[in-house]
DNA sequence: TCAGTTTTAGAACATATGTTCTCAATAGAT
DNA sequence: ATCTATTGAGAACATATGTTCTAAAACTGA
């Protein structure tokens, strides 16, 4: 009967986000795609229909397969070790390299009104992520009583930003681990 | 003699300024620009050399009468109020637009090793004037005498770069607003 | 081994896009 | 007014790019 399809579609997903990164959506040909994934022009437009339609389902793999997971460290309910892990491993995540998500906000986010909802509710959830650990660490007795847990998470949702768009600078460099440590160090009762 | 040109380069600039907010680099072709700023082929060519050359020409105008305008104020030397007076016009500039700057790091900067030169130079000096705004605002004591200045200067770099992205999923709310005064709130002695 | 179906590789296609070229229109110096 | 250098509008060009098509290769089940 039929023969059996070499291509990996969690394989291929990888690395269009790879190259979607590094040369943003409308500077990645799909020569490129086509190419670097070892695939095929007919397969991949039986599988995915379009380029734009391929990016959203890029996006959706990289917010399940890695974003989410950075996340997860927010909902182990420690409070401020908590948040630590969850910017250790979102440092180590976009260093010299950015954030796919963050990318194509800036690029598309004008045109494109399905990527500027996915960027809202990304956002969103990072703010009520945030508040809930920071209310867990008020309980904890980590958090200085009076903090404004509010403008607190704001505050780290903006660190967050800060983080994708400055791990396209700062290449491969430690600025951003020092800089966790600036950031988080003042919230904590204690030094950490 | 010759015939005198009719168009306006600084008008052209200012156009493209939107054309590529609005639509990435890549996004932008040739023809809207030239159609947009009432201009035509020939003369874009002879006075600006090619689109990636043109891009470096309108970043540099962007810098020079829009962010630089607004980083003025930072040097007024009235402590917190200048970073209230900078984020005030900031948050203003960018509104339902982002940065031209941020867009072009998150678009093009891992290919570009000249966009990345002028995002850091940006950043640095970006944080270097908050830290002379925090210094004397320590002096003026508008600010807990031991505050962190440069790991606070951290941060408000951090606010610019989470607003630059957020402008652009916030569309014209005064979601923006309310976030400066959420954040820069907590940094003075005295309620502003 | 053979048949049938699907995949694969890449040619082919249509359009888009950055750039150059042509030539008539035009403004200014003489 | 005339002449001439330069502009302006868009045709023309070459290449790039997203997408579709073709024909040979390959896998599976009998």
């Amino acid at each position: 009967m039929p023969r059996k399809a070499q291509y990996n579609v969690d394989a291929v997903l990888n690395q269009a986000i790879d190259i979607f990164l590094e040369h943003g959506y409308h500077g990645t040909i799909m020569d490129e795609i086509i190419a670097r994934a070892e695939f095929n022009r007919r397969g991949f437009y039986l599988e995915f229909g379009s380029k734009q339609h391929f990016l959203y389902l890029v996006l959706a793999h990289y917010q399940q397969n890695y974003l989410k997971k950075i996340m997860q460290h927010l909902e182990t309910n420690q409070g401020l070790p908590s948040i630590a892990a969850f910017f250790e491993a979102y440092v180590k995540h976009v260093k010299g390299k950015g954030c796919l998500l963050i990318n194509c906000i800036a690029e598309l986010g004008f045109d494109d009104a399905k990527i500027r909802e996915i960027g809202r509710h990304y956002l969103d959830r990072l703010q009520i992520d945030f508040i809930g650990c920071l209310e867990k660490a008020q309980n904890l007795e980590q958090l200085h009583p009076q903090t404004n847990i509010e403008s607190t998470a704001l505050q780290l949702t903006s660190y967050v930003q800060g983080f994708a768009v400055n791990a396209i600078l700062a290449g491969d460099t430690d600025e951003l681990q020092i800089a966790t440590q600036a950031l988080l160090g003042p919230l904590s009762l204690k030094p950490v």
